[in-house]
DNA sequence: TTGTAAGCGTTATCAA
DNA sequence: TTGATAACGCTTACAA
């Protein structure tokens, strides 16, 4: 009976509460999830959207997602887009198709409608580590990309360097186009040449995502440091430079955005930008489980979390001359 | 109408059929995948339970389920484990309640009775990388691994090691043992000494998961090779060996399973035992496609693919004397 | 306190 | 070829 296991729902005798527990026992009776979903007209479940979880960044996301959302009862229905527009607007269609309670998802920057269209039929949406314009519901849960842009920039300078580089992911997303407007800043504050050349903008596809190294190397004046504030090709931007031979921190100075194992592991250490990547999943399920509860809200909330430089040995004082 | 949704389900005048995409597309209508699983007692979603999608190698998993379940136009819904029979019970009870067309999974290895549930209550079942006893109608996708365990062993002993030590999994779990049993029987087809304080058993989620390393390097007569194929720790293995300055391969020649990033970017690179994931994902998917479209198995299918030993830098041969 | 019936959005059956 | 109707398994309102 209906009563029993919705408590609260109705008057039930304690005598017959029993009999029905043990029915479901014996019977080995669950609940349709489907058929409660229908007549409810709510869900138990919520979509995350990524770009790839085979990228650890991402990984530890979804890990954490999944984890939060468990503690609110909450399935997690995955979708990864692969940074692929059409991939993206397909895994909203199934997530809308399931009617799912709400999507905590990190945009490809391409599809800013199809967001707009989720949040306008009503479907709560969290956009988690970035950001598309134009969709004024969606709350947003992220770190300060621009300050984490300029810590990493102002560390180089710190230390000595005047020619650094970086290597950014698409521009067209937020993250991107946030933290190399933090890089610019700290560039700017310290006085030093604002070389465009010095910035390279590295498709997360790219399948060798190391053509910007190529490039870099290739400079008539070369810069002394670099900021990889491309997660997804953060490996890959290493892996080269190993390949042509540039040590760390003696020819090239290196921070890397998220703390990867690899980067810990790396010798010497690699110094990163560390995200509070359990905090992220766990303040965009909150916000989600709270929206699916509340009345629809104004506009989006935005929580910006804080990301810390982790020092360790791939930052050095620039070799003189050259 | 539904005959138009559902093409070859009933006769339906062209004109009509028309007239009716043409309200779908105005209205914005989309079907209720809740309401037509109720109906149809069916689902387009399939569970995905692995232990955690931090960790690289499930996160590639994971991945390549994702999208290999979009070709079948299948969603999917994942549950962690972290290791954790209780949690993995509470995943299974939440797949059932959805009512999953099937369950790909990565077993922690004490809840037998709680899949062969699975399977007695019509659920398809697909294990992948492990196995549990005792669940005759499940699917199996896995390496061989007692085979790998052996490849990492022998290329050890090729390289002239005479004291090789292993650190496992649990070996409650499929992996673990089946990767112990190929050490132990390439230790003696070669004729050396078993020796039982060689072999290490690290809990998946030992917080350090280097007390291993300490335990093994305090060992009178201390290896000089080191095969790591407890997957989840070995990045930990790492990084303790780095601690107390075991140089690779000098001191210590180093296999370890899974190609993970760190590995392929650690100096020496580390020689890995790859798994091919893709594959692994793709057959597990496609197998429980096969069996959510056909009529229920006798027994359940192994599929075996095969592991590649790639050797990099971190294996030489020992040093003489000691 | 309990039983009954309607209805959620589909698909399937049966008449028209 | 099409329209009406029952049923899937649940919740909920209302009657007993």
């Amino acid at each position: 009976m209906s009563r029993v296991l919705n408590e609260g729902s109705g008057p039930v005798a304690p005598e017959t509460r029993l009999r029905v527990l043990a029915s479901i026992k014996s019977l080995h009776y669950r609940p349709h999830a489907a058929a409660r979903e229908l007549k409810t007209q709510s869900t138990s479940t919520i979509g995350l959207v990524v770009a790839d979880v085979a990228n650890e960044f991402f990984g530890q996301l979804a890990d954490r997602v999944v984890r939060a959302a468990r503690a609110h009862d909450l399935g997690v229905l995955l979708l990864t887009t692969q940074e692929d527009a059409v991939l993206e607007s397909d895994s909203v269609k199934m997530l809308m198709d399931k009617r799912v309670g709400g999507i905590i998802a990190a945009p490809t920057g391409r599809n800013s409608g199809v967001w707009r269209q989720v949040t306008d039929m009503g479907v709560h949406l969290v956009f988690v580590d970035r950001t598309v314009t134009r969709v004024p519901a969606a709350d947003i849960v992220g770190v300060d990309n621009q300050a984490a842009g300029y810590a990493a920039t102002d560390h180089l300078i710190e230390h000595g360097h005047r020619r650094i580089a970086i290597i950014s992911g698409p521009l067209a997303i937020s993250t991107g186009s946030e933290r190399v407007a933090g890089y610019r800043r700290a560039i700017q504050d310290q006085g030093l040449d604002d070389d465009d050349r010095l910035i390279f903008e590295a498709d997360f596809r790219d399948p060798r995502g190391s053509a910007a190294v190529d490039r870099m190397l290739a400079l008539e004046d070369p810069p002394t440091a670099l900021v990889v504030s491309n997660t997804a090709r953060a490996a890959a931007v290493a892996a080269r430079l190993g390949e042509r031979d540039v040590s760390i921190p003696e020819d090239l100075s290196l921070v890397v955005f998220h703390d990867a194992t690899w980067a810990a592991l790396a010798k010497p250490g690699i110094t990163v930008i560390r995200h509070p990547m359990g905090e992220i999943a766990d303040r965009a399920v909150d916000q989600l489980a709270k929206r699916m509860t509340e009345d629809w809200p104004e506009r989006g909330e935005v929580i910006r979390l804080t990301s810390e430089l982790v020092s360790r040995g791939s930052v050095a004082t620039p070799k003189r001359g050259r």
